[in-house]
DNA sequence: CTGTTATTTATGGTATAACATGGGATAATA
DNA sequence: TATTATCCCATGTTATACCATAAATAACAG
């Protein structure tokens, strides 16, 4: 039973002209406990590539076949979809993946990129396209929580 | 099973030109019971920094894990908001930890910090703001519960 | 209660290991 | 054979582990 498992933090590293990028070493620590490789497929519903351990894809997918009525079928097409999508990316001594031309094109990166945890699962984003997403993220958040709007003026 | 694993008391402790800090010896006792490490993050609602144990964060993680969420827009942007900024943060065998730039400036803290208990959680404060935060929020629970304010002094 | 000693904790400084990243060699593919 | 992917080594940078000293706290004897 391993004791840490959640991808944290927002780190930002360079994409070499080969595709190359290091993955952050906490995300290898984690991952090294079952493997030596990640699953990365194209977001759904943003311009980042997402990633996770199979175990998580492996849970969606049980998930699935034991209560077929749970779900709708606008997300048993969501499933398809990513499944179709998802592809192993082993990483190699120095720590470093190599992301294929159609998750780059998807997620706009070329020469460097944001890895931003997400607990079980984490995303790769092009940096500006980050810094936009976060400060929606920020504001949405905030307004939908009322409550927390006033003492936010520390923030920055 | 842990006998202590509530966060108590206000510390004051240096912070040096690298950042580095002393967690407080009764912190250390609690958290070495499970690791050497704290998660820590900026306050959504406060410019504080916010610290506790992974256990409450994975827990966190695990009620969103459920499958049905999988795709929900609002977890997705809770998930990036929370674990996009926490981090890991372990104390080496004199008992620091190194606070990175992101949260020493939303803190505005610079030589010194204050570490506030608050049960499971723990925050740390610029002490100046600490003081007048903590003022602030006498005053306004007070305010709010006048009952409580004719006894207040003859405590034991 | 008081002064002294013994432990633990906080802090400053330094050496070491880990990491990100560039480049090149080797292997696989088509 | 040309192209692309995998592996391995080299380097500057930075964080981490470790040691040493100072301060604070607790333990104890007079």
């Amino acid at each position: 039973m391993r004791k840490t498992f959640l991808f944290m933090d927002t780190i930002y590293n360079k994409v070499d002209a080969k595709g190359r990028v290091s993955l952050p070493s906490d995300y290898r620590a984690i991952v090294k406990e079952s493997s030596s490789e990640i699953v990365c497929y194209r977001s759904l519903s943003a311009p980042c590539i997402e990633g996770c351990l199979e175990d998580l894809l492996d849970k969606l997918a049980s998930d699935m076949e034991n209560s077929l009525d749970f779900f709708s079928e606008t997300q048993d097409n969501l499933t398809n979809l990513i499944f179709g999508d998802a592809k192993r990316y082993p990483f190699d001594s120095t720590g470093r993946i190599m992301l294929s031309e159609k998750l780059l094109k998807h997620a706009q990166i070329t020469d460097a990129a944001v890895f931003v945890g997400k607990g079980r699962k984490f995303q790769i984003w092009n940096p500006q396209n980050w810094e936009k997403e976060e400060a929606r993220i920020r504001a949405e958040v905030l307004k939908n929580r009322p409550s927390l709007k006033p003492q936010a003026e520390g923030e920055k």
